[in-house]
DNA sequence: TCCATTGACGTTTTT
DNA sequence: CGTCAATGGA
């Protein structure tokens, strides 16, 4: 067979990933280096030449897009039927593992899937009911707790809390939560992983079933894998599987919530004969930005290494901007924009990435007033908003009334006098009982506990749900969504609200009708066994939608540094680079490899460009409230400075606080000579807490007392008397 | 039950 | 400065 087409677009290492024979292979993949063709190629070398059935590959991604996107582009490549193949996310491949073996995995049949919020109602309900100081033990916290447990494969018994009576309390917490997830039927996503691997642990045969079956396994963004992930993936290779990954230590952005850049390393020494190749030929950048990216990330320790090259030009020189404040940083962006579409360029091919979200907001107003049109990506998804998950709780009662999250939900939703008070009565009969709330609830009417206005009120919702359940029994998908809709009257409950945002509420419901009536349900899920019914609200969960309805129009981008990672724009600006807000305060304090994980996420945001990187940062910025000043990020002085065109604000605009009153130091060998005013923004040192900048002071004489921003410590009010301050 | 006021807090996000 | 959630009065 000719397999040409499978190779001659390929450089040497890329073909010989795409090539190589029997190992287990380590695709090291810079940015911009076509790890995802490799990675397609492979699949495609594996079927064609390997004569591999598509049947024993499974290939696995971190997000539906990127699944998605395999997917049709080795359909392009193979042009046979990609459907027998298995691509997918560790999340759906898990829960369809589970959908399967539910009886094995000891799951109940109707098992719901809770997404975080319905995860953190549940904790907060939880806490309360221990009778917790909520202060003490915040949901969030619990949240997170449990799910790096779980993300470490950890189960209750498993954690160690020897004299660590606040580890104690959570740990009793998080088996709390799971004994009530496993009689309600509820599974969170981290349990989907840790489920799963358990499975295997205690039916060998499955294992042994799966290993014979799947052979051969693909992971894409292998440095974003979290422990539980990579026992997954170690269980299901065995010693006999084949297992290709690609990744790149560089681009590892997702520690701080459980991936471990680690196993790129464990890979090698956990598999044998692994053969590793690198991939540092860049197809996106110019020379000049690859430099840059290159020169910065070098300051990372423990790197596996690799240097990326072009055969390009070296390009422009990267623009780095001081503006006075983060207005005038917007400004300047935008301005930069005008020009770059003044020139005949688009919009669409210009992205202002940025640490924070909350940064999103100036740029957008700069842009709105330029009448620029820009797209924010991130913020609420389609099947995250109220309306949706209230319908959907609805549904999901119907088929599963044991789900305590969703009975939560809409158990007054729209009022139906069903107050707090009540409520709590529920729960507490659950709590007695063990029982879910739903049962609670008709034990509840049955014995009387509740007076007469609330076991009225409660019977009715009963009611309400039983008549839906059997009304509806045999309707078509589409049609059991549009009769929840209209029977729960929650069209009513949203027209309280002002008429636009209703509107959109009603419109969205609609939406979802038509979503319903369109869905198919998939092979993979038929095969699972799964209803039409459970396939698509475990679509829902699992697959919350686009960030924002894909507006293909002309749109300046505008992104979180995190999202921006796999995406490519001619045109990027860096804003915000300020030590504290890039690298991100929190992340310099942290010990443990936090600042790394910063330099990485500005080495991604770097490499995203294509042509023309700008790099901006404000002297002063108001930040909650009041103004600080910081000096320009870190990660600017690890830039070449001959790579670096800098951009002087323009003449006669001083910045405010140069003028400012000056102050003057009390006493001698504190902050420069004796009796020498120093103004704001001014470098100082502590002995303790190292250097800062002046951000503000108050009072004067012995009470004179200043506070400086520090670039370990952060802010910190400090009495000039006694604060014995250094300045250079 | 609903709205308004008060208070705490303030990375990054996918599944 | 803004946001979100919790509280309290009508």
């Amino acid at each position: 067979m000719d397999v040409s087409h499978l190779l001659d677009e390929l450089n040497d290492a890329q073909r010989e990933a795409v090539t190589a024979d029997d190992n287990h292979v380590l695709v090291l993949a810079g940015a911009g280096s076509g790890k995802t063709r490799v990675l397609i190629h492979r699949l495609a070398w594996l079927i064609q030449v390997g004569h591999v059935s598509p049947l024993s590959i499974l290939a696995v991604t971190f997000t539906n897009k990127a699944a998605g996107e395999m997917r049709e582009r080795a359909q392009d490549l193979l042009q046979v039927s990609t459907r027998p193949l298995w691509i997918g996310t560790f999340h759906s491949i898990a829960h369809r593992m589970l959908r399967m073996h539910w009886r094995e995995a000891e799951l109940d049949e109707n098992f719901q899937i809770i997404d975080s919020d319905d995860q953190h109602r549940l904790l907060r309900r939880l806490i309360r009911e221990e009778g917790l100081d909520e202060n003490q033990f915040p949901a969030r916290q619990a949240q997170w707790f449990i799910n790096a447990r779980k993300d470490e494969g950890q189960r209750p018994p498993a954690i160690e809390h020897m004299d660590h009576p606040l580890t104690a309390a959570w740990v009793h917490l998080y088996e709390r939560y799971q004994s009530h997830c496993e009689r309600t039927g509820l599974v969170d996503f981290a349990e989907l992983l840790l489920r799963a691997h358990e499975l295997w642990l205690k039916q060998p045969d499955l294992l042994g079933h799966y290993r014979r079956r799947l052979t051969h396994l693909l992971v894409d963004e292998f440095q974003d894998t979290n422990t539980i992930q990579y026992a997954w993936i170690r269980m299901l290779a065995g010693d006999t599987g084949q297992v290709f990954v690609v990744g790149d230590d560089d681009q590892s952005i997702y520690g701080w919530r459980g991936a471990r850049v680690e196993n790129v390393e464990f890979f090698v020494r956990d598999f044998p004969r692994v053969q590793t190749v690198r991939l540092e030929q860049n197809y996106r950048s110019t020379g000049n930005i690859l430099a840059a990216a290159n020169a910065l990330i070098a300051n990372n320790e423990g790197r596996m290494g690799k240097n990326l090259w072009t055969a390009g030009e070296e390009g422009q020189p990267i623009q780095v901007y001081a503006a006075f404040n983060e207005q005038e940083e917007a400004r300047f962006v935008v301005e930069r924009i005008e020009r770059w579409m003044s020139e005949g360029r688009r919009a669409e091919q210009a992205a202002i990435v940025y640490r924070t979200t909350a940064q999103s907001r100036l740029f957008e107003e700069y842009l709105l007033k330029a009448s620029i049109p820009y797209r924010v990506y991130g913020g609420l998804r389609f099947f995250e908003r109220a309306e949706i998950r209230d319908a959907l709780a609805y549904l999901r009662m119907l088929h599963n009334p044991n789900d305590d999250a969703a009975f939560e939900r809409i158990i007054n939703t729209p009022s139906r006098g069903i107050g707090q008070k009540t409520v709590s009565l529920l729960r507490l009969q659950a709590r007695e009982t063990g029982l879910p709330l739903w049962q609670a609830a008709i034990e509840c009417v049955k014995q009387d506990t509740l007076n007469g206005r609330a076991k009225n009120a409660v019977s009715a919702f009963l009611e309400l749900i039983s008549a839906m359940r059997e009304r509806m029994s045999d309707w078509t998908l589409g049609n059991q969504v549009e009769g929840v809709i209209e029977q729960s009257e929650l069209v009513r409950h949203y027209e309280k609200e002002p008429r636009e945002k209703m509107e959109a509420r009603v419109e969205n419901l609609r939406e979802l009708t038509n979503a319903a009536e369109s869905f198919v349900l998939t092979a993979e899920d038929e095969e699972a066994g799964l209803s039409p019914m459970q396939s698509f609200l475990s679509h829902a969960a699992l697959e919350a939608g686009e960030t924002q309805g894909e507006a293909w129009d002309d749109c300046v981008q505008l992104m979180t540094l995190h999202s921006a990672k796999g995406l490519e724009f001619p045109l990027v600006f860096m804003v915000g680079l300020e030590d504290g807000l890039f690298p991100h305060q929190r992340s310099v304090q942290e010990s443990g490899g936090r600042l790394e994980e910063e330099r990485r996420l500005c080495y991604v945001g770097m490499t995203r460009a294509r042509e023309l990187l700008y790099l901006s940062y404000a002297e002063v910025r108001r930040m909650f409230g009041s103004e600080s000043h910081s000096r320009p990020s870190r990660f600017l002085d690890e830039i070449p400075a001959q790579l670096i065109e800098e951009i002087r604000p323009r003449m006669g605009t001083r910045s405010p606080w140069v003028s400012a009153r000056p102050a003057v130091a009390s006493r001698g060998g504190g902050l420069g000579e004796p009796g020498q005013p120093f103004r704001l923004g001014q470098t100082v040192r502590h002995r303790k807490f190292g250097e800062g900048t002046v951000v503000t002071f108050e009072g004067s004489g012995e009470h004179a007392r200043v506070q400086v921003n520090f670039f370990d410590a952060g802010p910190k009010w400090l009495v000039l008397a006694y604060a014995n301050l250094e300045s250079d």
